[in-house]
DNA sequence: CTCAGCTGACCGACCAGTCGGTATGCTTGT
DNA sequence: ACAAGCATACCGACTGGTCGGTCAGCTGAG
């Protein structure tokens, strides 16, 4: 009755996920989850400590994914103007291949407590800074401008990725590839140095 | 003892403004912003039909004042570009000098209502469409890439903005004129036109 | 027999919203 | 001048209900 399906655990992750983005956090309670699941509380109190546990969950599968990907197109031979448009064309199309993740992420963040939420906001500084780190190559080379700070490009950017799910739906006319396309574009374009007039 | 303070309505506004953007909607009590703003229940229920009705006034507050602004910036006279660089570079200013409400207004959206949700978001699209309308402006004029569609460009620069309450703090290194110096500065060049090669 | 996996009734805490009531002051008829 | 009538502003105990989390016990595989 149970292997010809998914794994409890991970049902109740998946469930959960769901919930979270569509009514948030704080409005879904851990029977709708259960249910969804079809368990019992004593199911998921079996696998996870509390709710906010099970949120913790859903964060680090999200940073995990992001971060390998990242790591992938960073090390990849080249010059860094072709990373960085790809590593920033990936993470858009990642990021709304998951969009329920991202908008669990940026909507509850606040709701965690205080450990969980200083553990993920010390990998997700990792994350911006290897991103940063491009941005910081190109511009000693050269090929980025270099009269505004990386960091600031960086979170320049990065909110407009984590802001798509807010107002990103796959049902519109732009796909993921496109978008990230466009969003990397803008992204390089904004870097280029200014010409000598 | 009571005609040398702000006024309850307003009292009670700001400390639930500050409490929300600290601890979230769903985490404040009614009875916490009461006690915040030294009334009780009853004051509140006079004022405010629900705590809804308290969110929903923040949220109507922020959109007047960004509305009067971006108005103001896009009427007035000169070039195109310049009058787009003000106004980003300003909501980019009043969003950090507001950043209780900015971290309100995107973490809470979903909580509210679905009538209610429904009227702010076609509030806040007047608000896109007044801004598009001055890349599409630009792009018709030639000073403008037109590669990639206005709405795309809008969406991605009010990410960052919108962003800010995440990771932006008063207390760093750049103030909020200077960041908007810097983001404006982004989004003009990420527009400028390919040079003929 | 054992034990991981799971059940479901139950508990204590909390919370949005209600309601009967009080105090104050303005208005209007006399 | 005065009082009756009424509206506004506010109080705070209370209610009905929800929620996260617990726990004693059941079950089926090894």
């Amino acid at each position: 009755m149970s292997q010809d399906q998914e794994p409890v655990r991970q049902r109740l992750l998946g469930e959960a996920t769901r919930l979270f983005a569509e009514r948030g956090f704080e409005s879904t309670s851990v029977q709708e989850i259960v249910s969804a699941a079809g368990v019992t509380k004593g199911a998921m109190y079996h696998y996870f400590d509390s709710k906010d546990d099970l949120l913790h969950e859903i964060y680090a599968r999200v940073l995990r994914l992001q971060t390998d990907r990242l790591n992938h197109f960073a090390d990849a031979p080249g010059p860094v103007a072709e990373r960085l448009h790809a590593a920033a064309a990936d993470v858009v199309r990642t990021t709304v291949e998951n969009l329920d993740d991202s908008k669990i992420f940026f909507r509850s963040m606040h709701l965690l407590a205080p450990d969980t939420r200083k553990s993920v906001r010390a990998e997700r500084r990792v994350y911006h800074e290897r991103f940063r780190d491009l941005v910081t190559e190109g511009q000693r080379e050269g090929v980025f401008r270099d009269d505004i700070p990386a960091d600031i490009v960086v979170d320049f950017f990065f909110g407009s990725v984590h802001h798509l799910g807010t107002w990103y739906s796959p049902e519109g006319p732009i796909s993921g590839a496109g978008l990230g396309a466009h969003f990397a574009d803008l992204l390089l374009t904004s870097l280029r140095p200014e010409k000598p007039e």
